[in-house]
DNA sequence: CTTGACCTTAGAGTTAACTCTAAGTTTATA
DNA sequence: TATAAACTTAGAGTTAACTCTAAGGTCAAG
């Protein structure tokens, strides 16, 4: 049985965001001292290193919580519900790595277009194309 | 000479979205009605168009308001003022870009891993790789 | 028996960039 | 002249996921 501090330092959470967890639904102790101190089993560490290893793969707070609602009770629930959530959560990085790599692509250019050395900045071409708002159109591969 | 609604519709900023900017000092109307009315001029019109692309570029608030700054004095500055600006945003673009393909990684392995069709839950290879807090580390490519 | 580390709660604060509301004024149009 | 669209302000609300604070209680060690 270990107390909240215990199980931030083997989760790498912390103590607050435990308690943030509980209140979210996503972490319980099973066992409260009379007192009131939190005390965690095994089952309870599981369920916040499964919390956490979600957490980090990108899925949101509210995920986790479908994710262990089907956890907790698998056979009432499909592959399919699975992998729905986790085609969307793809879904979602995909959308934002494409949006990204939009602007990692318009900032080379601009970086490109640019001395960068100690040269005044009155036709300085970083700042003639954000005036020019053609800036964004990305330009054919390898111009 | 325009009013905040015909900025808006120019630019594709929303009314509110303009206001905002005034308090964060990026845009500006150089005149007033009598009424309190904004009256945009060309110039604002065009200190508009460049926050709004620079925004769509990806640089925040902040950053464009430096760049302002940088625009309304360019003799005073360098291109290696711009030039930093650029760079550290495109590091920030480039780590997210990083931890996003991460998670693209992950997402597809677990999507690959299990059969995502209407069988019970019970064997999931996404829910077991979940648990197994394994499922962070990224395969080596084409595993 | 005291000290310090650790725990408790409710609830407020943080961040970024909006987004919206309420209550009232102005302007253009029919 | 009436009405609807557009405008004004100050300030509150939104989102996600924490993060922190205040004020106090508990526990182990010396």
């Amino acid at each position: 049985m270990l107390r909240i501090g215990e199980l931030a330092t083997k989760t790498g959470l912390t103590a607050h965001t435990i308690r943030f967890y509980e209140k979210s639904g996503l972490i319980n102790a099973s066992q409260r001292s009379e007192s009131g101190y939190r005390y965690y089993t095994d089952t309870d560490v599981r369920q916040a290193e499964f919390v956490k290893t979600a957490r980090k793969i990108g899925f949101s707070v509210d995920d986790v919580s479908t994710l262990l609602s089907i956890r907790v009770d698998k056979s009432n629930h499909t592959c399919q519900d699975v992998t729905e959530i986790t085609q969307r959560k793809l879904n979602d990085v995909n959308e934002k790595i494409s949006e990204l790599l939009l602007m990692q692509q318009t900032l080379k250019i601009l970086l490109n277009s640019c001395c960068g050395g100690p040269e005044s900045a009155t036709h300085c071409s970083i700042m003639e194309a954000l005036d020019a708002s053609n800036a964004l159109k990305p330009r054919i591969i390898a111009e």
